[in-house]
DNA sequence: AGTATAGTGCGAACTCATTCGCATTAATGC
DNA sequence: GCATTAATGCGAATGAGTTCGCACTATACT
């Protein structure tokens, strides 16, 4: 039977008010400020968890390790990654359809977007 | 001084003649048919050199190792992923400004999209 | 043809995120 | 409070992709 932990409940607090999608490494340091003895291996041991519960959901980047949201509502939408501080947000806008944009004979069932630029924190003109 | 070779000659073939970003794996195959001993090594070596010479660019796509494509013009463009082969293949057309679709306060600089669905000869209904 | 040395093939080594083994801790049910 | 055992922390182990070391090959220049 499964055990409600500090572990655990910090884990996913840390997702939760994140807001944004977090690397396993994120997860741990926001974990680490409500239960400093937390470790990495059980970070990657309540994700695995959470994913398998359905409560979280992966989200992959190009070139980017496996970084963890809420799944939510599951609603459609983006990520932005800052190319100040590297981290990623989600975005509610969509382009739409795009089948169009494939090559003639090619279905497309799908899309990833992933915008890049500065955050508000990492504003323009950088210092 | 520079050498030409057999091996290195076969591997930037293997790439321009794919016409779509190749896995390094899949250099090694392509470049196998004209060079019957190349090793991986040497095909990484030689990726590495054709990068640093401009020549061949990087495509990452999410969840995917790097691919290699030839740099050609340099011309902006997207990729399309086969649900059925995991072959990558490049994609003309692009939706345009995607600047508004950033929250406020974020600058957009750049973007990556990725269509997912079947290619040509893995026509829908896979069977 | 002869020499110097860039390039190659092979297997070992490395990187780094992720997972595992195991002794210990602590949540749950009685 | 006590027993049961899920969960944790630690460090070792994995695994996949990529890189390295070194002896050997073969290109380019004479």
């Amino acid at each position: 039977m499964e055990r409600h932990t500090r572990q655990r409940a910090a884990i996913r607090e840390a997702i939760a008010l994140a807001g944004r999608p977090l690397l396993p490494q994120e997860v741990l340091q926001a974990a680490q400020v409500a239960v400093p003895g937390v470790s990495i291996a059980t970070v990657y041991r309540n994700l695995k968890l959470l994913l398998d519960e359905g409560e979280v959901r992966p989200v992959m980047l190009p070139g980017e390790n496996a970084r963890y949201e809420m799944a939510g509502d599951g609603h459609h939408h983006h990520h932005f990654q800052c190319r100040g501080c590297q981290r990623v947000f989600e975005v509610e806008a969509c382009p739409g359809d795009l089948a169009s944009l494939a090559p003639a004979g090619f279905t497309v069932e799908d899309h990833d977007l992933t915008l890049y630029g500065r955050c508000r924190e990492c504003a323009p003109a950088p210092g």
